[in-house]
Order: structure tokens, then C-alpha cells, then sequence
DNA sequence: GCTATCTCTTTAACCGTTATCATCTCCGAC
DNA sequence: GTCGGAGATGATAACGGTTAAAGAGATAGC
């Protein structure tokens, strides 16, 4: 592999000739300069990116770990974070962890959701060892996390997850407040007797929809049943269950706390021979592909994906360009989802 | 940020020792490792990546240039790659291009597959900036591509998609093959007269798929009629409209050469309550997310994307190790896709 | 007691780039 | 004619690891 000092013996200048030329300084003859450019035009000679790194010790560089690149939401907030970040001079760096997708020794996929901190600290102790300028966190399983290591000296951000007693700065979505935004649409619509279908227990988004909930039939005096709330795992079987089991009650809408599920309420609808959107009203959360190619389309809450990457790319730069707003203790930032409306709640 | 140096001052022992600890050399006394160990545990002290990086030439890292992390595809292909690489002692570098989703400077996006050149060259010149052993292009875009600079002196893997002229070892699904196994399953279920919706004019995909189709009908003795084919976009709208005329027809089952497509003809059957899979049959492409949440659920053919990034991982670290097999010029590989059978098709 | 052998540790060179400082040339001012 | 200063280029050291080779210390054999 050719290296500066080749070029400079070539074209008879020193490297450090060379080197002013390829980092713009502009002390030198436009003669210079061009022979030296038309030589590493012609060589194909790049700097090696190691050797710059050490010479010059900040190296722009962001590291994105990420939770889970095959979860839906993953993928666009990855592509903004380098969108963002590449606009602004830093080149960044991406660690899958795959975390849920484990791979056996045979190279066949096993779930699992344990050992989080054996999974992670590798990453963060990798983000060090490339002395990267800041880490982003994207995370995919809402939950609290406590991963980053001790004494870590590296700047921090959370996006769509957030650190335990809020050490680090996160970015989530406004879980409640867009719950509520869906939960007053179907009371607008005429529904009173909502049936709802949680998340997993004790996961962060579930707990806070379920805030929303409430709060939406607080503040238009309907009585909160939890008879009607069924606990489902945002899987699809967890909504056909869940859809059996409230439809023996009295109920006029069913409101998913994600899209997949609702699917699978769809299923058990269909199945039955019940009108989706007639005889009784889905809602969703979280806008996946699945939503709109839905019959029929499900009305529900869109994330925000590229804002929490951008969010989270603006954050940690400042983090690393400004050390008084590191120090900051910021409360998390909530983005706002977007309502959709489709055609999956009648007015009543 | 702590070095060798200060941990070796620590520890009352030379930089050396301390590097030989950490690369496994087995020449000192256990008592000296146990201290160091301790020490570089209580610091948290990561080797300089770039310092590593510089002495031992070899880097072992595989550079990953992704079309369209975005694209259905892209994901599980990429962590499968990761993967097999992490377990075969390679490094990954991920680069995203996000060629479809443009950004425009205040960042919003615009959709765009012009300029593939610009857009790849410095994915590959960054590559060689990092030295990477390998690159893996993960492509998104059925199109042959002619992108690799001139005289670049690493081996390069193109993952589904493929080289111009052959020139590097590509993976491809077996759009042939796969797909006249799904239009031999519609003439075993009694359909003669088939109609199709494709993918862009010109696109390989599009090109051997139908090649697939007219092998098939060709076997059975069934006329190929052009007139039954309709041009379509790998689009919703594209199935929907292509839907409207097939209709005028006289066909008895809808082929589309991805599953966007077949729910588009799924949105323009359901509309004019034409029943999908009774009335006529439907079959689609892909698998994605979409085909088994449709009603009813869509019959089509899998794509196995982690087959392909493992393949592709395979052959790049073979590359690597064996000189003589990246001289070797192999034809592109075909991976076969997985038949599924749904309930879109009747028996007729 | 001296050398040979073995084990463990240190020394020093090196990877490719760039920041810093030094040098050299040229030109105009005094 | 000398000096100062600007502009162009060059020499050197340093970044933080790894590694080959040399060194030191302990033990064993004669």
C-alpha cells in the first residue's frame, strides 16, 4: 500500500509537503500542488485512516451502537444519525448487537434478551478502543438501562431508550402524550368502551401508554375499567387472544399499544366474520408498513424515527463541542408521534 | 485516555509486558499477569485501535457498503454478516448510502438513484482509508453495477446484486428458479391462464423472473401471452392499476413480482369485492412482513437473506486468506428461495 | 566457581501521518 | 549593502502500540 512518503519521493518534495497539500493549506506553488494532486490521482494513494487518527488525536468520529438493526424502527434512526452526523464533519462508526437475534455456534438464530450487559459492554469498551468522539445508544426493547461502563469518558446519548436515573441524556418518544392524542380521537369518535392491549408488563412504553390512557378518560369523565385492559407481549397471537377474550364484553373499540398486535386482533375479527371498522374499531401504535397495507388501513400513531436520529445526532455533538452542556443534567426529551388517520374506526 | 506506558508505570513492568499479556504470549509469570490484568481492569484501559491498527499491518476488518439500510432486505443480510465475520475473528466497518433517501441540506429527503458513481466511490476510497481486508457490497437495487474504482487492490464481494462483466464474485437469489417454482405451483393448482405484474423494465430482477415464468408455462405446454403481462413498478399503485386491467381479461390468477405489488392488486380486488383467493388467486414475491399479515394470507416465495450475508461473508474472508480462489473468477452464485405456501391461491 | 540454559523482562525500532519548528530563497526597504 | 520579512519547503519528533532482539536473573551441571 502506497503512503506519503512514495508520493513525496516521486514527486520530489518532502511529506510534509504533501500532507499540507491533502489537508488544504495553502502555502505553496499552484505548480506543487498540482503535481503532487495528479500523482495521488494517478497512485490512487488514500491517507492511512490509523495513522491519522493517532497523529491527530481527535478523530470526528461517532460510534452508533445499536440494539437490534433488524427491529423496524432501528434501520431509520441509524440512517439519520450518519445522515446528520456525516453533514457535520463526523464520520461514524456502527455496532449491531443483535440482541434479540442471538446466533448459536451453528449460525442459527436463538432469542434472548439476557445478558445485556455481557452483550453491551463490549460495544462500549470497542467505542473507546476507536476513540470515538461520543456514543448513541439506539436502543430497540424499552427499558431502563444501567450498561454504560464504570468511569466511561466518552459522551453518551440514549435514542428511543433511556439510561436508568437518567445519567445519560436520552431521546424517547412521547409515549403518553401520544396515547392520549389516540385515545381522545376514538372518545371523539363516539367510543367510550375502550378495550386495550398492553405491551409486555412492566415495559417502559407500556407503562406510559397506559398513563395516557387514563388520562385521556380522565379528562372526559369516563371510568377507567381495567377489566378491559388485557396484558399482551406486542406479539400477534398476544392480540387474536386478547381480541377473543374482550370481545365478550362490552366494548365498542379496541386500542392496541402497537400495530402487530392489532394485526393479530384483526386476525380473530376476520376470522369471526366481525366488520373491522363497523362493527367494532381498531386503533394501533407505531405506524409500521403493516398498518397501511392493512384491510382495513389502521388508524395509529406514527414514531418519528429520522427526528429521534437527528435529535440524537444534534445532542451528542453539542455534547462534544460544547463540555458545559455534558456536564448538564438534561431531563429526557420526548418526541411527539404523529396521528394518522385511516379506516380502521367508525364514528359512533 | 490511559496508554500501555501509564498502565506498564503502574504495574512496575515494561510496555511490553503488558502488550504481551494482552496478545496471549504465555512467557511470564502468572503473578506479573494477575497485577497487569487488574491493573487494565481498575483502568478500564482499551488499546489505541489506531495505534494496533498502524504496527500490525493487518487490521483484519471487512468494510460493509450498504445501498439502502432502509430497504426491507438490507438489515438481516448486513447483521448476518457481522455475525459470521465477528465469529470468524474479522472486524466490521458499516457503511450506509442510503442512495434511495437522499437528504437535501436541511435535511429532508428526496428520493434518488441517479449519480451511483459519486455516490459509491467514497464508500470505496474509504474503505481503503481504513485498510480494510475486504468489502461487501450489499446492494438493494436489482442492477448490474460497475462501481469498484480502477486498480483497487482490495477483494470485493457484491451481495444481492452483481458486478458488470463478472468482473468480482456476486450473490444473488435465483430469481429464475424461485419463481417458476411459484408459477409450476399455480399450475398445479389448476391455473393455466396466469396474469403478471413486474418490477421495472430492465431491472434484473424483473429480466430473469419472467424468464422463470415462460420456463415454466413453457414446460407445461401453456401459451405465453404477452398481453398478460403488465409493466409495473415494484409499487402499491402499480399492483392496483395493473389489477384493473388484468380484470378485462380472462385469467384465473394474478402473479406480481413482489409482495408491494400483490397487496396493491389485494387493495383493487377487495374494493370492487372481488374475493382474493376464491374469485381469483394471488401470489406474490419477497416474503416481506406484509405477505403474512394481509388477508388472506399471501402465498409467495422467501428470500433468504441470511443465507446470503453469510455466503457473502464466507467468500470475502476466503478471498482474503486464499490469494489463488480471489483470482479464481467463479459465475455469480444463486441462492435459492423458500417456496411458501399461504392462502392466496385456490385449487381450481 | 564458572558457564550453559532457561525463563522472564526490557530495549529500541517501527508503522504512516502531521504539528512544529527550521531553513532557504527571494524581494523590497532603508 | 545589509537587513527584515514573507513565502515555500524540509527535517524532526511524536502519536501509542507491537515485536524482534537483547538483557538480566535464576537454576543447573561440570
Amino acid at each position: 500500500m502506497i503512503t506519503v512518503k512514495e508520493i513525496a519521493k516521486m514527486c520530489d518534495v518532502s511529506p510534509s509537503t504533501v500532507s499540507n497539500i491533502l489537508n488544504g493549506k495553502n502555502n505553496m506553488t499552484a505548480e506543487t500542488k498540482e503535481k503532487v494532486l495528479a500523482c495521488i490521482e494517478a497512485t490512487g494513494y488514500r491517507p492511512n485512516y490509523f495513522a491519522q487518527g493517532m497523529r491527530r488525536q481527535n478523530n470526528k468520529t461517532i460510534c452508533i451502537i445499536a440494539e437490534e438493526i433488524c427491529q423496524f424502527s432501528t434501520p431509520q434512526i441509524v440512517e439519520s444519525i450518519m445522515m446528520y452526523c456525516e453533514k457535520n464533519g463526523y464520520r461514524t462508526i456502527f455496532i449491531n448487537l443483535g440482541m434479540y437475534n442471538k446466533w448459536d455456534n451453528k449460525g442459527i438464530k436463538v432469542g434472548s434478551l439476557d445478558l445485556i450487559e455481557e452483550n453491551t459492554k463490549p460495544a462500549f469498551l470497542e467505542a473507546q478502543a476507536i476513540r470515538a468522539d461520543g456514543v448513541i445508544y439506539v436502543a430497540a426493547h424499552g427499558r431502563a438501562l444501567d450498561i454504560v461502563p464504570e468511569n466511561y469518558d466518552i459522551p453518551v446519548i440514549f435514542a428511543y431508550g433511556f439510561s436508568k436515573d437518567n445519567k445519560y441524556k436520552s431521546i424517547v418518544i412521547d409515549d403518553e402524550e401520544s396515547s392520549k392524542v389516540l385515545v381522545e380521537y376514538l372518545i371523539s369518535m363516539g367510543h367510550k368502551k375502550i378495550g386495550v392491549v398492553t405491551g409486555t408488563k412492566e415495559n417502559y412504553h407500556t407503562i406510559e401508554r397506559l398513563k395516557g390512557f387514563k388520562s385521556a378518560l380522565k379528562e372526559h369523565d369516563i371510568k377507567y375499567d381495567p377489566k378491559n385492559v388485557i396484558n399482551g407481549d406486542w406479539k400477534r397471537e398476544s392480540g387474536y387472544s386478547a381480541a377473543e377474550e374482550l370481545l365478550k364484553k362490552d366494548i365498542t373499540a379496541i386500542w392496541c399499544m402497537n400495530d402487530v398486535m392489532a394485526l393479530g386482533v384483526y386476525d380473530y375479527l376476520i376470522e369471526n366474520n366481525i366488520k373491522i371498522g363497523e362493527d367494532i374499531s381498531v386503533i394501533g401504535f407505531d405506524d409500521r408498513e403493516i398498518a397501511s397495507f392493512a384491510y382495513p388501513k389502521l388508524t395509529t400513531s406514527a414514531i418519528m424515527l429520522d427526528d429521534i436520529g437527528i435529535l440524537s445526532a444534534k445532542m451528542i455533538i453539542k455534547e462534544i463541542e460544547d463540555p458545559s452542556y455534558r456536564k448538564e443534567r438534561v431531563a429526557t426529551t420526548r418526541v411527539p408521534c404523529k396521528f394518522i388517520e385511516r379506516n380502521s374506526v367508525k364514528k359512533i
